[in-house]
DNA sequence: GTACGAGTTGAAGTGCGATTCAAGTCAAGC
DNA sequence: GCTTGACTTGAATCGCACTTCAACTCGTAC
């Protein structure tokens, strides 16, 4: 019933070095042991797939960490969590922001016929030029 | 009329050692000198903004540097420069789309009394969820 | 019993995007 | 002429997220 590292790697599309670094980072909760091999329960599938995400929504590894746990040390544990989530929102939103900033750029430079980027720039908004 | 590097860094919002690290990198050309100090137009400024856009946008340095010059060596000039812009362009979505469900996940957990994220995954869409 | 494959460890290495540091240069003010 | 402060350089260091390595331990198959 349990899985091997190499095969929560292969389903997660892992490298089991990382499985291992997310382990001592404290992302992963260390798993039962048979003959000192790490035995997995496939619900670490689950949790894996939300580091992901997180990770690859530019939390860092440490944020993902107290994302996860929900109870860092400081404060009361279900406020801070709160906190975090809170301005990790307010990043994310600043984030889609750029970009579409820079999607709006790129769309804007498929149209002109400049060779060169800056070349565009007297063509932007307002908002986007330097005085 | 021209700038000495620490007035741009500070107008920038960037250290000295940034710009003349990008300089390095290619983002920036070789301004003048004046007694050997780099004196800059105030029209870098601009290019700064698109740099930092890039960058804050995901592109790596080198990225940057072809989204900037348009002329790598390889391939014809313009072409290639759109097949960056294009492969960007979609980049860019996926990670939208990655930010969007963060924020879905981040906005579910304020709705729920979960002190903790995986309580909340069994709520989770079903394209979310892991077999 | 030995060879094999998958797993174990801690330590060191990697690539990126900068920052920091030491030692020196230069123009201006006193 | 000496101090001050902004600038110069190359080299070293940093933090992050991993990867790679060397030396070792298992269970299974032959």
């Amino acid at each position: 019933m349990g899985l091997l590292i190499g095969e929560v790697a292969r389903r997660a599309g892992l490298s089991t070095s990382a499985l291992r670094y997310y382990e001592k980072a404290g992302l992963l909760p260390p798993p039962s042991r048979v003959s000192k091999r790490r035995v997995y329960d496939s619900k670490v599938l689950g949790r894996i797939r939300i580091i992901l995400l997180a990770l690859d929504a530019g939390f860092t590894v440490k944020e993902t960490k107290t994302f996860l746990s929900g109870y860092p040390v400081t404060t009361t544990p279900a406020e801070r969590w709160r906190m975090l989530a809170s301005k990790k929102l307010t990043e994310l939103d600043e984030q889609m922001e750029r970009l579409t900033q820079m999607k709006s750029i790129l769309n804007d430079s498929f149209q002109c016929a400049c060779m060169r980027v800056e070349d565009c720039e007297e063509r932007m908004p307002p908002t986007q030029r330097i005085s």
